[in-house]
DNA sequence: CAAATTAAGTCAACATGACTGACATAATCC
DNA sequence: GGATTATGTCAGTCATGTTGACTTAATTTG
């Protein structure tokens, strides 16, 4: 058992060398890069820890992250594309037709043709796929309610801001539309799939 | 091209199905589970495209996100042993082997054994890893910058807060320890390395 | 309507970065 | 001097990513 709590490098900050124009983004009042260097860190500590809780879940249902990830969007945006998954998760035809085929042959989700478009296969999570979805979410939404009151009042707009800033902005689009559309249910829905 | 930018699912909110005791952290004035979600999606596209640019200067090298997670934290926290490397990547002595290698190999890191322990192998960047460490942050401090600047002023000590406490409590102690340590240099320092 | 395009699925082959478990070496601790 | 610790290494496996080519079915377009 290695002692984690003991100082690491031993040393002192570096004096934040300033070098030449300043600034990543060149902008007024902007922060240090040694302050941006640890947000990168904390970044990475945060997400890192973020998906720790549902690979402990998933390993016991001999899945992985990917499985998650399907699953996520699937269950979260039924009636997603194949397409829309693969500029999603921003992965190849393949990897994700790999994953998609052990959650459909395991009962987790299921296929639906387009209704407008019959080349498209409408992907939905099926009870079992909505359980399982759900169990993987929980510690994250527990963890993300927490740091979210640990911000303090008012953080959410703050936060809201900064995760989209994040994105690409040529993905953005994509990312509102996808965030605002959800649930519709599979099968014999309104919008007329008459034989 | 799919168009990107075509609504996904077509389909409205889901009105927010309550079931039983109500949010998860189960405190007060919380976020609604919706939001939670929310915010669970947008760190997801976050990360993803944070760590996008780095990926692709990557590719130019024949390394791999791997690569730069180690070369990162050995740069900035110059004297890292690598069982600190190991705690921070919760990764197998293995998988660290192998990237590790190839970094000392190709002469972006150096070792030196540890003055008071000599069985402890310190890790420095050379010049050259400084360099490659440097192209590698520098798209990603870019965005964050302008990440931050989005999100208004007042946001770092909120981001901060969200960020630290979507850590293990347990690994805290150890993400401060590493985070305000650093640059100590490699060679004859002032630890007393005494031949 | 025929031709081109698109959505999806598939095959083969391959690379990276995780994993386990065992074992070797050197240095330190007791 | 013996146990423990830090590191490195071997051998084998698995998950998930990649490319490129090809098929099928359905839609769009000239």
């Amino acid at each position: 058992m290695t002692d984690l709590n003991a100082p690491l490098a031993r040393g002192r900050k570096p004096a934040e060398a300033k070098h030449g124009a300043g600034s990543p983004a060149g902008n007024g009042a902007s922060v240090s890069e040694t302050k941006l260097h640890e947000f990168a860190e904390l970044l990475f500590f945060a997400y890192r820890d973020f998906t720790r809780d549902p690979d402990a879940i998933l390993s016991d249902f001999d899945f992985g992250r990917a499985h998650h990830r399907v699953l996520h969007f699937v269950n979260r945006h039924a009636g997603l594309r194949v397409a829309d998954l693969l500029g999603i998760l921003n992965i190849t035809k393949q990897s994700l037709g790999r994953v998609l085929k052990q959650l459909i042959d395991q009962g987790y989700i299921i296929q639906q043709a387009g209704a407008s478009d019959r080349r498209e296969r409408l992907l939905f999570a099926t009870e079992r796929g909505q359980a399982l979805a759900e169990r993987l979410a929980a510690p994250q939404l527990v963890r993300l309610s927490r740091a979210l009151k640990a911000a303090g009042p008012g953080a959410e707009p703050t936060l809201r801001q900064f995760l989209e800033a994040m994105i690409n902005v040529e993905d953005r689009p994509q990312v509102s539309s996808i965030m605002s559309a959800s649930s519709p249910q599979p099968g014999r829905g309104g919008t007329g799939e008459g034989s």
